[in-house]
DNA sequence: CGCATACGCGCC
DNA sequence: AAACGGCGCGTTTGCG
């Protein structure tokens, strides 16, 4: 059963995901809303019948183990303050290291390093942050010991000290997936949030480990591979891209190769790197400043590449001017099952404005189909593992990041399971290239 | 004192 | 910090 007022908030959303509009508290008015905005298909197909699942896998949560993050806190306990030690000894005094606003005035006044080239904060504040430290480490040996506590503290403040906080009895944590969190379609997670667990790193991998399966049963996760890119390859109807999902190829070296001009053979990681870079920020509608800032090449170069990447994908150019010109014209975007979002800002006359609007124009359409797919791959299996049986039970629907399923699956039936979640998840929406599902099981998180 | 904001940072 | 889209959250700081 379904709450009305779930059903209103569903309805209203879905109308308005940026939730500006104030729009009436009423189910009967809002379903003839739903159909006018085009978007009763998915208010009907894929929102209401996710509502049972979420509230599933809220119910079930993920299990956590307490004594290993106990173990972790007081481990990170005792190098923060060693760290903190060396700090307050290199800078002549103690200060709040959490307090961007005193570590500048240490670093810049008491210790007098060279705040030249230092960027300025919103509020005049010279910046602190990894990128500008990062500068400084060759200026002062109390660079370091701050980066590795800035580290620290964040994993231990963020993740570990909630996470014991939050678990239950059964050492269990229920994160909350909000429906109506997101103005693309996607889903969010709060309480604590299951989809920005550390993955990288050191600590990242500590971190992973915590979460771990139930006695008798793995964890198993199934990740779409490129699933963006894959979506738009099908929007942009773009020959060269579709090809290339269509014989599995390796998307980022094939980028490398068109806009470094040189064979396969040739493309080096660093290449291939950069081109990953590109065909992520494609979807954002990253400029040259900020490619060339996150790959490490050159301005000139990364408008060279930007350019070349157009020349060589051109329908992409195509299909973004389109979708910018679409906007325009109708106020709002939408994706391939008509779910809309508007764009108030699209005709404005402040470029900077209009900008913005312009990159969520061509962002949504792509990350909400994204969104969409694996929503109805959530539907699909969760349908597979009631009729095997499963469901609650010997399969567990556990968490959903963005691009991955997380399940608790029972010893007995992993070998089973494994196949056809993965195959079911692969038919969840017929695109112009295959849907493809990379999976993994192990005893915890960091297994996986 | 509670609340909003700034800053910084974790993930897809 | 953002001319790179989408989130949530811990800590500090300033305001009422």
């Amino acid at each position: 059963m379904i709450s009305n007022e779930k059903k209103i908030e569903l309805a209203q959303w879905l109308i308005d995901p940026d939730k500006k509009q104030t729009l009436p508290h009423d189910l009967a008015a809002l379903e003839e809303k739903l159909v006018a905005s085009g978007v009763s298909k998915v208010y009907k197909d894929i929102e209401l019948p996710l509502v049972e699942i979420l509230d599933s896998m809220h119910e079930t949560g993920i299990k956590v183990d307490l004594d290993y993050l106990t173990k972790l806190s007081r481990e990170m306990e005792k190098e923060i303050g060693e760290l903190v030690k060396k700090i307050y000894k290199q800078a002549g005094g103690e200060f709040n290291l959490n307090s961007p606003k005193q570590l500048s005035e240490v670093l810049f006044d008491r210790l007098k390093i060279s705040s030249e080239g230092i960027r300025s904060t919103k509020t005049g504040l010279r910046s602190t942050d990894i990128e500008t430290l990062e500068l400084l480490k060759s200026h002062h040996p109390i660079i370091e010991p701050i980066l590795r506590y800035r580290e620290i503290f964040k994993i231990k403040s963020t993740y570990i000290e909630p996470l014991r906080e939050l678990a239950d009895k059964k050492s269990r944590v229920h994160t909350s997936f909000i429906q109506t969190g997101t103005a693309t379609g996607r889903l969010s997670s709060q309480n604590p949030n299951m989809q920005n667990i550390p993955i990288m790193g050191e600590l990242g991998k500590k971190v992973r480990r915590a979460f771990v399966a139930d006695k008798g049963y793995n964890l198993a996760s199934f990740d779409y591979s490129q699933i963006e890119l894959r979506v738009l390859a099908t929007v942009s109807k773009d020959s060269i891209m579709i090809k290339a999902f269509n014989n599995d190829l390796d998307i980022h070296k094939l980028t490398a190769s068109k806009v470094y001009k040189v064979p396969l053979e040739k493309v080096t990681p660093e290449m291939r790197s950069a081109a990953k870079t590109l065909n992520f920020g494609i979807s954002y509608g990253m400029g040259p400043q900020a490619f060339s800032k996150t790959s490490g090449i050159s301005l000139g170069e990364a408008k060279k590449f930007i350019q070349e990447y157009f020349a060589d994908f051109a329908a992409v150019k195509k299909w973004q001017q389109e979708t910018i010109e679409k906007a325009r014209a109708f106020g709002y975007v939408e994706n391939l099952n008509g779910r809309r979002r508007w764009l108030p800002n699209i005709n404005w006359p402040n470029r900077r404005f209009a900008a913005e609007a312009e990159r969520i124009a061509i962002n949504m359409p792509i990350q909400g189909l994204a969104a969409d797919i694996i929503k109805l791959a959530m539907i699909w299996v969760a349908d597979l593992l009631k009729k095997k049986g499963w469901w609650e039970k010997r399969a567990r629907m556990l968490l959903t990041i963005h691009d991955e399923l997380l399940f608790e699956i029972d010893d007995d039936i992993l070998k089973e399971a494994m196949p056809l979640i993965k195959k079911e998840m692969e038919s969840a929406y017929k695109l112009s290239v295959p849907l493809k599902v990379d999976s993994a099981a192990g005893k915890t998180w960091e297994d996986v």
